[in-house]
DNA sequence: TGTACATCAGTGAACGCGCGTTCACTGATGTAC
DNA sequence: TGTACATCAGTGAACGCGCGTTCACTGATGTAC
Protein backbone atom coordinates (compact mmCIF):
# COMPACT_ATOMS: atom_id res chain seq x y z
CA UNK A 1 0.00 0.00 0.00
CA UNK A 2 1.12 3.69 -0.81
CA UNK A 3 2.54 5.60 2.18
CA UNK A 4 2.94 8.98 2.77
CA UNK A 5 5.91 11.12 0.96
CA UNK A 6 7.62 11.47 5.33
CA UNK A 7 7.26 7.72 5.99
CA UNK A 8 8.79 6.42 2.64
CA UNK A 9 11.38 9.45 3.21
CA UNK A 10 12.33 7.86 6.83
CA UNK A 11 12.23 4.37 4.73
CA UNK A 12 14.62 5.25 2.54
CA UNK A 13 16.50 6.65 5.49
CA UNK A 14 15.77 3.56 7.38
CA UNK A 15 17.53 1.12 4.90
CA UNK A 16 20.61 3.10 4.42
CA UNK A 17 20.85 3.01 8.53
CA UNK A 18 20.82 -0.62 8.76
CA UNK A 19 22.83 -1.32 5.87
CA UNK A 20 25.48 0.90 7.53
CA UNK A 21 24.94 -0.99 10.44
CA UNK A 22 24.64 -4.82 8.73
CA UNK A 23 27.60 -3.98 6.14
CA UNK A 24 29.72 -2.91 8.70
CA UNK A 25 29.13 -6.18 10.63
CA UNK A 26 28.90 -8.79 8.12
CA UNK A 27 30.40 -7.22 5.10
CA UNK A 28 28.81 -6.77 1.74
CA UNK A 29 28.71 -10.14 0.57
CA UNK A 30 27.30 -11.55 3.90
CA UNK A 31 24.21 -9.00 4.86
CA UNK A 32 21.76 -9.25 2.09
CA UNK A 33 19.14 -7.32 0.68
CA UNK A 34 16.07 -8.62 2.52
CA UNK A 35 18.08 -8.83 6.34
CA UNK A 36 18.53 -5.18 5.63
CA UNK A 37 14.95 -4.28 4.28
CA UNK A 38 14.11 -6.14 7.03
CA UNK A 39 15.89 -4.30 9.72
CA UNK A 40 14.55 -1.00 8.32
CA UNK A 41 10.73 -2.53 8.88
CA UNK A 42 10.10 -3.35 5.03
CA UNK A 43 9.54 -6.27 2.97
CA UNK A 44 12.95 -7.24 0.71
CA UNK A 45 10.54 -6.25 -2.40
CA UNK A 46 9.79 -2.70 -1.20
CA UNK A 47 13.90 -2.09 -1.38
CA UNK A 48 13.74 -1.64 -4.97
CA UNK A 49 11.71 1.26 -5.24
CA UNK A 50 14.36 3.03 -3.16
CA UNK A 51 17.57 1.70 -4.85
CA UNK A 52 18.77 0.24 -8.32
CA UNK A 53 20.88 -2.19 -6.85
CA UNK A 54 22.55 -3.51 -3.62
CA UNK A 55 25.41 -2.18 -5.44
CA UNK A 56 23.95 0.98 -5.31
CA UNK A 57 23.35 0.71 -1.84
CA UNK A 58 26.35 -0.41 -0.87
CA UNK A 59 28.31 2.52 -2.73
CA UNK A 60 25.79 5.02 -0.74
CA UNK A 61 26.31 3.28 2.63
CA UNK A 62 29.76 3.76 2.01
CA UNK A 63 29.27 7.20 1.65
CA UNK A 64 27.80 7.92 5.01
CA UNK A 65 30.02 6.04 6.55
CA UNK A 66 32.83 8.38 5.88
CA UNK A 67 30.49 11.61 6.56
CA UNK A 68 30.22 10.00 9.71
CA UNK A 69 33.91 9.63 10.40
CA UNK A 70 33.76 13.40 9.29
CA UNK A 71 31.75 14.50 11.79
CA UNK A 72 33.72 12.28 14.68
CA UNK A 73 36.96 14.33 13.48
CA UNK A 74 34.77 17.43 14.03
CA UNK A 75 33.31 16.63 16.97
CA UNK A 76 37.03 16.68 18.36
CA UNK A 77 37.36 20.34 17.99
CA UNK A 78 41.08 20.31 16.77
CA UNK A 79 41.89 17.94 19.64
CA UNK A 80 44.04 15.10 18.05
CA UNK A 81 44.37 13.87 21.36
CA UNK A 82 40.71 13.00 21.67
CA UNK A 83 40.40 11.25 18.58
CA UNK A 84 42.93 9.04 19.02
CA UNK A 85 41.61 8.05 22.53
CA UNK A 86 38.32 7.04 20.89
CA UNK A 87 39.83 5.90 17.46
CA UNK A 88 42.01 3.22 19.09
CA UNK A 89 39.99 2.48 22.01
CA UNK A 90 38.60 -0.81 23.05
CA UNK A 91 35.46 0.31 22.07
CA UNK A 92 36.14 1.43 18.49
CA UNK A 93 37.50 -1.77 17.94
CA UNK A 94 34.37 -4.33 19.92
CA UNK A 95 31.51 -2.25 18.26
CA UNK A 96 31.46 -3.58 14.63
CA UNK A 97 28.89 -2.27 14.01
CA UNK A 98 29.69 1.61 13.74
CA UNK A 99 32.89 2.86 13.48
CA UNK A 100 35.35 3.75 10.76
CA UNK A 101 34.83 2.63 7.23
CA UNK A 102 38.34 2.08 6.95
CA UNK A 103 38.31 -0.77 9.08
CA UNK A 104 34.97 -2.07 8.42
CA UNK A 105 35.25 -2.40 4.83
CA UNK A 106 38.85 -2.27 4.35
CA UNK A 107 40.27 -5.11 1.91
CA UNK A 108 36.48 -5.72 0.56
CA UNK A 109 36.53 -2.46 -1.38
CA UNK A 110 38.70 -4.21 -3.67
CA UNK A 111 36.54 -6.64 -4.52
CA UNK A 112 33.33 -4.72 -4.80
CA UNK A 113 32.46 -2.55 -8.34
CA UNK A 114 33.66 0.85 -9.22
CA UNK A 115 30.52 2.53 -7.87
CA UNK A 116 31.60 1.75 -4.27
CA UNK A 117 35.30 1.68 -5.11
CA UNK A 118 34.87 5.56 -5.93
CA UNK A 119 32.58 6.24 -3.34
CA UNK A 120 35.48 4.60 -0.60
CA UNK A 121 38.36 6.79 -2.70
CA UNK A 122 36.24 10.16 -2.28
CA UNK A 123 35.28 9.47 1.36
CA UNK A 124 38.98 8.40 2.37
CA UNK A 125 40.65 11.74 -0.24
CA UNK A 126 37.88 13.48 2.05
CA UNK A 127 38.84 12.13 5.72
CA UNK A 128 42.90 12.57 4.87
CA UNK A 129 42.14 16.31 4.80
CA UNK A 130 39.73 16.51 7.69
CA UNK A 131 42.39 13.98 9.97
CA UNK A 132 45.69 16.44 8.62
CA UNK A 133 43.45 19.49 9.94
CA UNK A 134 44.03 18.01 13.39
CA UNK A 135 47.84 17.78 13.34
CA UNK A 136 50.02 20.33 14.39
CA UNK A 137 52.06 22.81 11.72
CA UNK A 138 54.52 20.63 10.03
CA UNK A 139 58.12 22.24 9.13
CA UNK A 140 57.73 20.90 5.90
CA UNK A 141 55.31 22.45 4.52
CA UNK A 142 51.75 21.29 3.78
CA UNK A 143 52.80 18.35 1.59
CA UNK A 144 54.70 17.00 4.80
CA UNK A 145 51.32 17.23 6.81
CA UNK A 146 49.25 15.34 4.29
CA UNK A 147 52.41 12.79 4.14
CA UNK A 148 51.82 12.36 7.87
CA UNK A 149 48.18 12.49 8.22
CA UNK A 150 48.43 9.55 5.52
CA UNK A 151 51.20 6.88 7.45
CA UNK A 152 49.17 8.38 10.45
CA UNK A 153 45.72 7.03 9.21
CA UNK A 154 47.64 3.52 8.16
CA UNK A 155 48.71 3.22 10.99
CA UNK A 156 45.33 3.82 12.90
CA UNK A 157 42.95 1.83 10.45
CA UNK A 158 45.82 -1.46 10.43
CA UNK A 159 46.05 -1.13 14.01
CA UNK A 160 42.17 -1.37 14.83
CA UNK A 161 41.88 -3.70 11.78
CA UNK A 162 44.69 -6.22 13.34
CA UNK A 163 43.15 -5.37 17.15
CA UNK A 164 39.36 -6.41 15.65
CA UNK A 165 40.98 -9.72 13.92
CA UNK A 166 42.67 -10.88 17.04
CA UNK A 167 40.07 -9.60 19.69
CA UNK A 168 38.36 -13.00 19.99
CA UNK A 169 41.27 -15.68 20.04
CA UNK A 170 44.58 -13.42 21.06
CA UNK A 171 43.21 -10.44 23.84
CA UNK A 172 46.08 -9.96 25.03
CA UNK A 173 47.69 -9.28 21.55
CA UNK A 174 44.62 -7.39 20.39
CA UNK A 175 45.19 -4.85 23.22
CA UNK A 176 48.78 -4.52 22.69
CA UNK A 177 48.07 -3.72 19.29
CA UNK A 178 46.05 -0.71 20.32
CA UNK A 179 48.50 0.41 23.05
CA UNK A 180 51.34 -0.03 20.46
CA UNK A 181 50.11 2.11 17.98
CA UNK A 182 49.24 4.74 20.24
CA UNK A 183 52.75 5.01 21.68
CA UNK A 184 54.39 5.35 18.22
CA UNK A 185 51.93 7.79 17.18
CA UNK A 186 52.79 9.95 19.88
CA UNK A 187 56.04 9.41 19.93
CA UNK A 188 55.74 10.41 16.21
CA UNK A 189 54.45 13.62 17.03
CA UNK A 190 56.41 14.71 19.92
CA UNK A 191 59.60 13.80 18.10
CA UNK A 192 58.81 16.49 15.63
CA UNK A 193 57.06 18.92 17.20
CA UNK A 194 56.82 19.08 20.73
CA UNK B 1 38.29 -43.96 -9.46
CA UNK B 2 40.84 -44.43 -6.77
CA UNK B 3 44.62 -42.49 -7.34
CA UNK B 4 47.86 -43.11 -6.34
CA UNK B 5 48.82 -41.94 -2.75
CA UNK B 6 51.23 -39.70 -4.18
CA UNK B 7 48.48 -37.95 -6.63
CA UNK B 8 45.81 -37.63 -3.48
CA UNK B 9 48.45 -35.70 -1.39
CA UNK B 10 49.64 -33.59 -4.67
CA UNK B 11 45.91 -32.74 -4.71
CA UNK B 12 45.50 -31.97 -1.16
CA UNK B 13 48.43 -29.37 -1.77
CA UNK B 14 46.90 -27.91 -4.72
CA UNK B 15 43.51 -27.26 -3.21
CA UNK B 16 45.63 -25.55 -0.15
CA UNK B 17 47.40 -23.57 -3.44
CA UNK B 18 44.08 -22.53 -5.18
CA UNK B 19 42.16 -21.40 -1.59
CA UNK B 20 44.94 -19.34 -1.18
CA UNK B 21 44.53 -17.61 -4.20
CA UNK B 22 41.24 -17.30 -4.26
CA UNK B 23 40.23 -16.62 -0.72
CA UNK B 24 42.93 -13.34 -0.97
CA UNK B 25 41.51 -12.13 -3.97
CA UNK B 26 37.63 -12.84 -3.50
CA UNK B 27 37.49 -12.93 0.04
CA UNK B 28 36.45 -16.03 2.54
CA UNK B 29 32.88 -15.75 1.17
CA UNK B 30 33.83 -14.95 -2.81
CA UNK B 31 35.83 -17.95 -3.19
CA UNK B 32 33.34 -21.28 -3.57
CA UNK B 33 33.83 -24.80 -3.13
CA UNK B 34 33.85 -25.56 -6.56
CA UNK B 35 35.87 -23.23 -7.73
CA UNK B 36 38.44 -23.89 -5.60
CA UNK B 37 38.58 -27.51 -6.33
CA UNK B 38 38.19 -27.04 -9.70
CA UNK B 39 41.27 -24.93 -9.83
CA UNK B 40 43.13 -27.41 -8.06
CA UNK B 41 41.93 -30.11 -10.91
CA UNK B 42 39.23 -31.51 -8.65
CA UNK B 43 35.20 -32.00 -9.09
CA UNK B 44 33.81 -30.40 -5.40
CA UNK B 45 32.83 -34.02 -4.55
CA UNK B 46 36.25 -35.01 -3.86
CA UNK B 47 37.39 -32.16 -2.22
CA UNK B 48 35.56 -33.38 1.33
CA UNK B 49 38.01 -36.43 1.19
CA UNK B 50 40.08 -33.91 2.28
CA UNK B 51 39.09 -31.36 4.40
CA UNK B 52 36.11 -31.76 6.43
CA UNK B 53 34.26 -27.84 6.05
CA UNK B 54 35.39 -24.96 3.52
CA UNK B 55 35.85 -23.51 7.27
CA UNK B 56 38.31 -26.03 7.96
CA UNK B 57 40.28 -25.12 4.22
CA UNK B 58 39.56 -21.59 5.39
CA UNK B 59 41.83 -21.94 9.16
CA UNK B 60 44.43 -24.60 7.32
CA UNK B 61 44.58 -21.63 4.22
CA UNK B 62 44.83 -18.85 6.91
CA UNK B 63 48.15 -20.57 8.66
CA UNK B 64 49.62 -21.75 5.64
CA UNK B 65 49.40 -17.80 4.28
CA UNK B 66 51.47 -16.67 7.07
CA UNK B 67 53.71 -19.22 6.99
CA UNK B 68 54.79 -18.01 3.69
CA UNK B 69 54.60 -14.39 4.89
CA UNK B 70 57.22 -16.06 7.50
CA UNK B 71 59.40 -17.12 4.36
CA UNK B 72 59.35 -13.83 3.32
CA UNK B 73 60.76 -12.53 6.27
CA UNK B 74 63.48 -15.02 6.64
CA UNK B 75 64.15 -14.16 2.65
CA UNK B 76 65.91 -10.61 3.34
CA UNK B 77 68.34 -12.04 5.66
CA UNK B 78 68.13 -9.68 8.77
CA UNK B 79 67.35 -6.36 6.06
CA UNK B 80 64.12 -4.79 7.05
CA UNK B 81 65.07 -2.25 4.19
CA UNK B 82 64.33 -4.94 1.62
CA UNK B 83 61.65 -6.22 3.43
CA UNK B 84 59.79 -2.80 3.85
CA UNK B 85 60.61 -2.18 -0.09
CA UNK B 86 58.44 -5.25 -1.01
CA UNK B 87 56.15 -4.83 1.89
CA UNK B 88 55.17 -1.28 0.61
CA UNK B 89 55.53 -1.59 -3.56
CA UNK B 90 52.95 -1.38 -6.17
CA UNK B 91 53.77 -5.14 -7.07
CA UNK B 92 52.84 -6.23 -3.58
CA UNK B 93 49.69 -3.91 -4.18
CA UNK B 94 48.16 -5.14 -6.89
CA UNK B 95 48.60 -9.14 -7.06
CA UNK B 96 46.08 -9.53 -4.59
CA UNK B 97 46.24 -13.27 -5.19
CA UNK B 98 49.32 -13.16 -2.96
CA UNK B 99 50.63 -11.24 -0.46
CA UNK B 100 50.52 -10.70 3.41
CA UNK B 101 47.35 -12.27 4.93
CA UNK B 102 46.76 -9.09 6.87
CA UNK B 103 45.83 -7.03 4.12
CA UNK B 104 44.40 -10.03 2.31
CA UNK B 105 42.10 -11.00 5.14
CA UNK B 106 41.74 -8.21 7.53
CA UNK B 107 38.66 -7.04 8.63
CA UNK B 108 37.27 -10.79 7.18
CA UNK B 109 38.95 -12.36 9.81
CA UNK B 110 36.29 -10.90 12.84
CA UNK B 111 33.66 -12.22 10.33
CA UNK B 112 34.89 -15.94 10.39
CA UNK B 113 34.95 -19.16 12.80
CA UNK B 114 36.70 -19.54 15.95
CA UNK B 115 39.30 -21.71 14.05
CA UNK B 116 40.06 -19.21 11.34
CA UNK B 117 40.51 -16.14 13.60
CA UNK B 118 42.63 -18.88 16.35
CA UNK B 119 44.84 -19.61 12.91
CA UNK B 120 45.39 -15.91 12.26
CA UNK B 121 46.02 -14.93 15.78
CA UNK B 122 48.42 -17.33 15.80
CA UNK B 123 50.04 -16.56 12.90
CA UNK B 124 50.03 -12.84 13.35
CA UNK B 125 52.08 -13.61 17.03
CA UNK B 126 54.50 -15.84 14.82
CA UNK B 127 55.31 -12.90 12.51
CA UNK B 128 55.38 -10.11 15.08
CA UNK B 129 58.02 -12.30 16.28
CA UNK B 130 60.28 -12.80 13.24
CA UNK B 131 59.08 -9.19 12.43
CA UNK B 132 60.89 -7.47 15.40
CA UNK B 133 63.85 -9.59 14.50
CA UNK B 134 64.42 -7.24 11.66
CA UNK B 135 64.38 -4.45 13.79
CA UNK B 136 67.49 -2.91 15.58
CA UNK B 137 68.18 -3.21 19.16
CA UNK B 138 66.19 -1.04 20.97
CA UNK B 139 67.02 1.37 24.20
CA UNK B 140 63.88 0.18 26.00
CA UNK B 141 64.35 -3.45 26.29
CA UNK B 142 62.84 -6.19 24.78
CA UNK B 143 59.22 -5.12 25.40
CA UNK B 144 59.68 -1.89 23.45
CA UNK B 145 61.28 -3.73 20.60
CA UNK B 146 58.14 -5.94 20.12
CA UNK B 147 56.03 -2.60 21.07
CA UNK B 148 57.52 -0.85 18.14
CA UNK B 149 57.03 -3.89 15.99
CA UNK B 150 53.68 -4.15 16.61
CA UNK B 151 53.75 -0.53 16.11
CA UNK B 152 54.97 -0.81 12.39
CA UNK B 153 53.39 -4.03 11.16
CA UNK B 154 50.08 -1.74 11.95
CA UNK B 155 51.21 0.69 9.37
CA UNK B 156 52.32 -1.73 7.07
CA UNK B 157 49.13 -3.87 6.63
CA UNK B 158 47.09 -0.53 7.11
CA UNK B 159 49.27 1.54 4.12
CA UNK B 160 48.90 -1.68 1.66
CA UNK B 161 45.15 -2.14 2.56
CA UNK B 162 44.25 1.38 1.59
CA UNK B 163 45.89 1.09 -0.96
CA UNK B 164 44.50 -1.30 -2.32
CA UNK B 165 41.28 -0.35 -1.95
CA UNK B 166 42.12 3.08 -3.71
CA UNK B 167 44.12 1.79 -6.76
CA UNK B 168 41.29 1.66 -8.90
CA UNK B 169 39.24 4.55 -8.21
CA UNK B 170 42.50 7.48 -6.94
CA UNK B 171 45.95 5.93 -8.48
CA UNK B 172 47.72 8.58 -7.09
CA UNK B 173 46.10 8.47 -3.61
CA UNK B 174 47.17 5.13 -3.49
CA UNK B 175 50.71 5.86 -4.15
CA UNK B 176 51.23 8.35 -1.64
CA UNK B 177 49.63 6.21 0.98
CA UNK B 178 52.84 3.89 0.12
CA UNK B 179 54.87 6.51 -0.10
CA UNK B 180 53.69 8.13 3.07
CA UNK B 181 53.94 5.10 5.07
CA UNK B 182 57.54 4.59 4.42
CA UNK B 183 58.97 7.59 4.84
CA UNK B 184 57.36 7.57 8.00
CA UNK B 185 58.96 4.42 9.16
CA UNK B 186 62.41 5.73 8.04
CA UNK B 187 62.00 8.58 10.33
CA UNK B 188 60.76 6.80 12.92
CA UNK B 189 63.64 4.10 12.43
CA UNK B 190 66.29 7.01 12.45
CA UNK B 191 64.91 9.00 14.76
CA UNK B 192 65.45 6.31 17.61
CA UNK B 193 68.38 4.47 16.31
CA UNK B 194 70.52 6.19 13.63
C1' DT C 1 56.42 -62.76 -10.63
C1' DG C 2 51.42 -63.18 -11.71
C1' DT C 3 46.61 -63.00 -10.44
C1' DA C 4 42.35 -61.85 -7.63
C1' DC C 5 40.23 -58.64 -5.12
C1' DA C 6 39.47 -55.21 -1.19
C1' DT C 7 40.35 -50.45 -0.69
C1' DC C 8 39.31 -45.83 -1.21
C1' DA C 9 40.22 -41.18 -4.00
C1' DG C 10 37.54 -38.99 -6.98
C1' DT C 11 32.94 -38.35 -9.81
C1' DG C 12 28.73 -36.04 -10.57
C1' DA C 13 23.77 -35.94 -9.55
C1' DA C 14 21.01 -34.40 -5.96
C1' DC C 15 19.68 -32.03 -1.44
C1' DG C 16 17.88 -27.81 0.81
C1' DC C 17 18.78 -23.18 1.16
C1' DG C 18 19.40 -18.24 0.60
C1' DC C 19 20.71 -14.99 -2.68
C1' DG C 20 19.44 -10.57 -5.88
C1' DT C 21 15.90 -9.18 -8.62
C1' DT C 22 11.16 -8.87 -10.91
C1' DC C 23 6.35 -8.10 -11.05
C1' DA C 24 1.25 -8.32 -10.57
C1' DC C 25 -1.22 -6.69 -7.06
C1' DT C 26 -2.96 -3.80 -2.87
C1' DG C 27 -4.69 0.00 -0.63
C1' DA C 28 -3.55 4.48 1.69
C1' DT C 29 -2.32 8.98 0.00
C1' DG C 30 -3.18 13.18 -1.84
C1' DT C 31 -5.11 15.72 -5.73
C1' DA C 32 -8.93 17.43 -8.74
C1' DC C 33 -13.42 18.87 -8.68
C1' DT D 1 -15.30 21.13 3.02
C1' DG D 2 -16.63 16.67 0.96
C1' DT D 3 -16.22 13.19 -2.53
C1' DA D 4 -14.13 10.46 -6.48
C1' DC D 5 -10.26 8.62 -8.16
C1' DA D 6 -5.34 8.43 -10.07
C1' DT D 7 -0.98 7.69 -8.04
C1' DC D 8 2.54 5.00 -6.35
C1' DA D 9 5.08 2.96 -1.89
C1' DG D 10 5.08 -1.29 -0.27
C1' DT D 11 3.74 -6.56 -0.40
C1' DG D 12 4.87 -11.21 -1.19
C1' DA D 13 5.07 -14.94 -4.57
C1' DA D 14 8.09 -16.31 -8.07
C1' DC D 15 12.39 -16.38 -11.12
C1' DG D 16 17.00 -18.43 -11.97
C1' DC D 17 21.14 -19.17 -9.81
C1' DG D 18 25.03 -20.65 -7.04
C1' DC D 19 26.13 -22.07 -2.57
C1' DG D 20 27.98 -25.99 0.93
C1' DT D 21 27.35 -30.56 1.65
C1' DT D 22 25.96 -35.60 0.92
C1' DC D 23 26.12 -39.97 -1.24
C1' DA D 24 25.74 -43.97 -4.42
C1' DC D 25 28.81 -45.18 -7.63
C1' DT D 26 33.36 -45.94 -10.38
C1' DG D 27 37.59 -47.87 -11.34
C1' DA D 28 42.72 -47.54 -10.57
C1' DT D 29 45.64 -48.75 -6.77
C1' DG D 30 48.08 -51.68 -4.09
C1' DT D 31 47.91 -55.76 -1.17
C1' DA D 32 47.41 -60.80 -0.22
C1' DC D 33 48.26 -65.07 -1.99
Amino acid sequence: MKVSKERAAANRAAILEAAGRLFRERGFAGAGVAEIAQAAGLTHGGFYGHFASKDALAAEACGRAFEGELRRVASVEGDLGRYLDFYLSARHRDRKDAGCPMVAFGADIARQGDDVAARFADGLEDHVGAFAGLLPQSTGGPGARRRRALALIATLAGAVTLARATAGAAPALSDELLEAARAAIDAALAGKDA
